[in-house]
DNA sequence: TGACAATACATAGGATTCCTATATAAATAC
DNA sequence: GTATTTATATAGGAATCCTATGTATTGTCA
């Protein structure tokens, strides 16, 4: 980002800097959210995650992948919540150093109890149009998809990275899409950024479904 | 955000997921950025606002708004950009209480430079079409105008809140819209998040030019 | 097979954020 | 002129978050 003063910011520079102002928010709501059920917001984001994930679990280094942290603060924190009660440790019976870490019962109570208090951000998203919705969904995704290409975050468990996407396989411009895990047409107002069906395709795979996706909206 | 396993979330809840994936990707190059040049990202992201601001400086209070932290959480931070001779503060001649804390050359410097730093969100954003890009921003100024309605952050120093906005009064669909400040159409991919020349609007002129702004895209 | 490297996680230690509560000083209200 | 509000600083403490290192297990390769 450039910060010479008084000079126009690029247009990419605007955009980032409009993202940090929504991510402001979503981090002061996030503080609040927690609190109201004794967590933090980085306890809370983990447990978010694992939920999200059943109760198959996830290893350390995954969720601190997710978080984009460092190793030992995501120990910290799933210590944090193990002692509340909110998260399991499992010994992984494939290997012997690695453990598996699950959202209880308890936990999930607790993230939908964090989910039914009120959002500004979410507010916010809903006074768009549902065409403007589905539009910043779609820029989302590429720009996600961007990240993940760069190695700026892990793989993420999208419809465009998974081995049952078929883009643009349909006439109907609202659904030209394909899951072939449910068998159903869809649009990019259905598009996933953390789907619980995801099975991630081979890098190849990826790239040619990329295309094929992109095609649709130059 | 509802977190019910196993059903499908909403289109506002994924858009949401969406922009948190780009946060936590922003967050981490952040630490990046702000390491190179020994700062962390709090001060840093101070040091950016100082110097957007140029040399008339801010209050304590008014970094505590923009940053969403409490007021003594700025003060620790300012003081540690203090020590490292990056701002300084000033006495408030109209307010002997209030204080006025400016970034010095040095200050511009470290943000000039963790500018130059590559940054794998500006790549993403860059990743999508000039359209996009456009489409994008305005979707996020919208967020952020209604994120600033419902109190949840401070007033922005947006285009669409500033007393020299005119929205919608020009022909031309590239350019539609009218600084007064500078004298000169402009269009939505021009709208600025954070301007210096800003000055904000009283409440009633704000919201009727947003009704005419919203009118051109519905 | 056996030594060596890599991996998964835990622990140690420390800096810093970030909070609430409170103190100080100045401005404002009555 | 006292009381309230406002702007900031300070105190104290919990928790994030880092790097560096330790321990146990797995993988590699001669």
């Amino acid at each position: 980002m450039s910060n010479e003063p008084d000079a126009t910011p690029s247009l990419v520079d605007r955009i980032g800097d409009g993202l940090s102002r929504v991510a402001t928010a979503m981090r002061t709501e996030a503080w609040t959210a927690a609190d109201a059920i004794g967590l933090n917001p980085t306890q809370l984001q983990i447990l978010t995650f694992l939920v999200a994930r059943g109760r198959s679990g996830m290893r350390v280094k995954q969720i601190a992948a997710y978080l984009g942290v460092s190793q030992p603060t995501t120990t910290d924190s799933v210590n944090a919540l193990l002692r509340k009660g909110l998260v399991e440790k499992q010994a992984d019976p494939s290997d012997a150093r690695a453990l598996s870490v699950a959202a209880t019962p308890a936990g999930l109570a607790a993230v939908r109890q964090a989910g039914q208090l009120a959002s500004a951000t979410e507010d916010a998203i809903v006074s768009l149009s549902k065409l403007e919705q589905q539009d910043l969904l779609v820029h989302l995704v590429k720009i996600i998809r961007n990240l993940q290409t760069t190695g700026a975050i892990p793989e993420q468990r999208m419809c465009v990275n998974c081995r049952y996407f078929r883009p643009n396989v349909h006439d109907d411009p609202q659904a030209p899409h394909h899951c072939a895990f449910v068998d159903a047409a869809f649009g990019p107002a259905q598009l996933r950024i953390d789907c619980g069906e995801y099975d991630g395709a081979e890098p190849e795979t990826q790239q040619a479904a990329w295309r094929v996706f992109n095609r649709g909206s130059p």
